[in-house]
DNA sequence: TTAATACGCAACTTTTTGGTTGCTTAACGT
DNA sequence: ACGTTAAGCAACCAAAAAGTTGCGTATTAA
């Protein structure tokens, strides 16, 4: 399909995911998906189709137990956002400092 | 449309989108949407629509002069993306102490 | 053992997205 | 003035995404 870095991209682009996502980090405990569902005004089905996009990202864990599936938050991979977005953070002031560091610190080609 | 950071997330969630922003920032001038489109595999027309996605995230700001459209890169609102990643960096390590952080913090209602 | 629950899979629909081509308009260079 | 260049707009297309419903299956509770 598509790289890594894009699958996660995509995966926290959607506002449903963003907000199943952070359902789960602070739920106190694993959440089922009916559970999750039943939080959301989407079918099951639906949820299960962002479960699957957010696992494939990394973001969740999930913990099959007996007909149940326990879903867990797991923020690790959103290392990689703040690495992509930290490059950025010295060209944030608009000066032209950023670039000068950038040139000056990348190997001389 | 949509809400803003929803913008802003998934104009960095397309790879090219991430490329052009990445060449306009390295950019030691603005670039037309011509000189964009000679870096990239994609038609001009293609390019422009990505510079207009960039534009509605903050991301790409627009400079026209006679016939020409110079753009520059504006890294600043990737801030709200810092903001969202950061508030989950507290659950990387996976323990139950970042959730007990946020119970402690947020206010009980 | 039978009914209810939790879920996956597959098919389908609708909307969005990423990309294209064709045409027009405006600005330059000569 | 005239050809060339820069770009917008609109229509179109294909693929992906977001969501649905229907159905089958395994697990659990009664």
């Amino acid at each position: 399909m598509q790289d890594k870095i894009t699958k996660l991209f995509k995966a926290i682009a959607d506002p449903t995911r963003r907000d199943i996502f952070h359902a789960l980090v602070i739920a106190t405990s694993a959440l089922s998906i009916t559970q999750i569902s039943s939080q959301f005004d989407i079918s099951r089905q639906g949820v299960t189709k962002h479960i699957k996009t957010l696992e494939e990202a990394g973001l969740v864990n999930i913990n099959t137990n007996g007909r149940e599936r326990f879903c867990n938050a797991n923020a690790k991979p959103l290392k990689e956002v703040s690495k992509w977005v930290e490059f950025y953070s010295q060209f944030w002031d608009n000066s032209l400092q950023g670039l000068e560091n950038y040139l000056n610190t990348k190997d001389n080609e």
